[in-house]
DNA sequence: CTTCTAACA
DNA sequence: TGTTAGAA
């Protein structure tokens, strides 16, 4: 488990999180209110996930598209933090690979004038 | 401009 | 949950 630094990494900032996982800051900061993810913070108290914590937020968000309510969440979440009987259910969702792949890209300007998705600063973290 | 917190709808 | 206010 040496690329576990990896994945514990923090290096997004909300915006980046909300477009990966498809979520709204508000639900975000809701979850983490509610112990869900464990985002560290910047300097100016800005909240950086780690690839673990969008992965964990991409399974809330499939809990939620099946209709699972918060205490559901929170019950498999919070109960099945050691135990991966509860987790085998879930949809494979973003492995290191597929991120690479992502994120390769997103910084090449993936498809036309990109608003854009990610900047370089936060890519930078990667190549640190 | 982006994100933060808190509070109201 | 959306959305707003004002601040950083």
């Amino acid at each position: 488990m040496g690329s576990d630094i990896r994945r514990s990494m923090p290096l997004f900032p909300i915006g980046t999180v909300m477009q990966l996982a498809d979520l709204t800051a508000r639900q975000i900061r809701y979850y983490e209110e509610h112990g869900l993810v464990s985002p560290a913070r910047t300097e100016g108290n800005r909240r950086l996930f780690s690839l673990n914590d969008i992965d964990k937020l991409l399974e809330i968000k499939d809990l939620l598209e099946q209709g699972v309510n918060m205490a559901g969440i929170k019950r498999i979440l919070g109960d099945g933090t050691k135990d991966e009987a509860e987790k085998r259910a879930k949809k494979p969702d973003l492995s290191e690979s597929d991120l690479k792949k992502l994120l390769k890209q997103e910084m090449m300007g993936n498809g036309k004038y990109s608003k854009n998705n990610l900047r370089a600063g936060d890519l930078s973290r990667f190549f640190r």
